[in-house]
DNA sequence: TATTGTTATACTCTATAACTATA
DNA sequence: TATAGTTATAGAGTATAACAATA
């Protein structure tokens, strides 16, 4: 078989053919935020998605592992272990509801409202360091933008 | 037991307690994206993951398996299913190298070219549609903002 | 010895269907 | 009949180790 091909020199940068979509900028800088906030919360034995769940049951107790799951956008089934995990730390409880004995209301407990307040604050300040290269302003921007196409996108 | 939660009703936006956060908006706006851009490449029989190696090895003929693995920042291991399947099409090939033979020069054919080009400018109306809630400045700070982190980020 | 491509494998994530108990 | 929580499972995606060929 002939030869027919050079290998370059690496380049610095072989993904520019990919830097007109933004998606991919999305994509690229999100797995950055993931890993350094993946290590942020392994500290309190959180991964994100139980942080967030988490989060959200103690700013608002008594949700529905449905109305959860719809929360996060992610599957009632795929909660089941989330919750499970949550409650077996006796962070939260799985409360009877007296008027529909199919649902659960989650409730956080004392120490789930502890953890999440730590954890919150290791969070906000994960954050605050890994953004510290952009200014207040462009960080501020980029939520900003980032929430109004989440808000107006047309699906 | 005794009930002690009441089960509020559905409020608008549960995930309001995690708005604080800008991985949080990243992740729910990416797979907005997603979710688009895969109903987008499905026509071409496409994944992002071998739209993007196609791309690269479109725009940069040549890199072996290695350095395009570095550049799209999956695993060489990963990658070889990938590349079966873009050379089962006979969208690219796997040139051998005469300086070593270990490795593989990815070149694409011209039927591979030509499917770059129809699927890049899909993504591209892909984005313009998607993305049109946005104004021109907001999209473009977006894109800047986004890039400016990943390449100033400290890791 | 080290590197490239490859195989095998395990672990996580995600999506779907079906079951139960309740409504 | 329909819904809430659950179980089981299959398919992606991702990460690691080890091997053969080559350097």
């Amino acid at each position: 078989m002939e030869d027919f091909a050079q290998v370059p020199e690496q380049e610095a940068e072989p993904d520019r053919h990919l830097s007109t979509f933004i998606g991919y900028a999305m994509k690229r800088a999100l797995s950055i935020v993931q890993a350094d906030f993946a290590k942020t919360l392994a500290e309190y034995d959180l991964r994100a998605v139980s942080f967030s769940a988490l989060s959200i049951i103690v700013g608002e107790p008594g949700l529905t592992q449905t109305q959860l799951a719809d929360a996060l956008q992610i599957e009632r089934s795929n909660l089941v272990t989330i919750i499970d995990e949550l409650a077996g730390r006796n962070l939260i409880v799985r409360a009877p509801v007296a008027q529909d004995r199919r649902r659960h209301a989650l409730m956080p407990t004392t120490a789930g409202k502890q953890l999440a307040a730590v954890a919150k604050a290791s969070a906000i300040e994960h954050e605050r360091r890994l953004f510290a290269c952009l200014t207040d302003e462009e960080r501020a921007e980029l939520q900003r933008i980032l929430q109004k196409f989440r808000k107006d996108v047309a699906l």
